[in-house]
DNA sequence: TTTTTAATACGATAATTGTCGTACTTTTTT
DNA sequence: AAAAAAGTACGACAATTATCGTATTAAAAA
């Protein structure tokens, strides 16, 4: 699966919080942060169909779409390429500006103690 | 700083990891895992150059370029922007997809700790 | 000194991206 | 029933990106 670009991996993260949902559904979440017409919102969503990102359900005049392709695979993907180009492949410093950035709540840092405990094991 | 591309990024990290190269030298690493022109190396370096990017020495005949933007904070740009269009937001979950991608060293995950120990005491 | 090599500059091009207007169709409202 | 609203489809457009060929110039080699 192709590289979503900025604007589909935007609608794809409402579509994998929301599950499924209508253009105009999607567009007005949009419209809360962004400025953009309607019919640019549609366009992407059906070139993301096209491309077979997202599946959609036809049987009403009002489609509702779905997302196609796994949000973690989609994460682990965008992940991996981030590391190769901007960090030398470095997990570490990747992790590292990560958690400089956010001020993750000590419940967080409790998450990804563990985490690293059971890579440890391994 | 507009956001570097795919390929200026993969130039910009040679240049980071270099301190300084001519083209000559940047085509000759990318050409290590690419198959891509000279021209095309020089060209988007030159653009690059354009964008403010990078800066050159044109003393000599061969150009000598050097970074005009810090890693870190192009690193933290780019972290920041994929953490909110793709992980909604959560640093956790971008840490623990970057530490599950690849199998970091016993060392590394000392360091990461030590990181966290020290985020918790502020 | 002539020739060959290596460098830069730059125009052209195809593909992609985000954007929107317009046409057409189906619902809903009046 | 007529008008308005809400939906989809689709073409066109400008900007950006990556790519490369060609022209020109400087340096090195023969």
């Amino acid at each position: 699966m192709s590289k979503p670009t900025e604007a589909e991996l935007e609608i794809l993260s409402l579509l994998w919080e929301m599950k499924e949902a209508s253009v105009r559904q999607i567009h007005e979440r949009l419209a809360e942060t962004k400025d953009t017409g309607y019919t640019t919102t549609l366009k992407i969503m059906q070139i993301m169909h096209a491309k077979g990102m997202v599946t959609r359900d036809e049987e009403n005049r009002t489609h509702i779409y779905r997302p196609a392709i796994k949000q973690g695979e989609t994460q682990q993907s965008l992940v991996k390429n981030l590391m190769a180009t901007a960090f030398g492949g470095s997990a570490k410093s990747l992790v590292m500006q990560a958690l400089g950035q956010e001020n993750p709540s000590k419940a967080e840092i409790e998450e990804i103690r563990a985490f690293l405990d059971q890579l440890e094991n391994n």
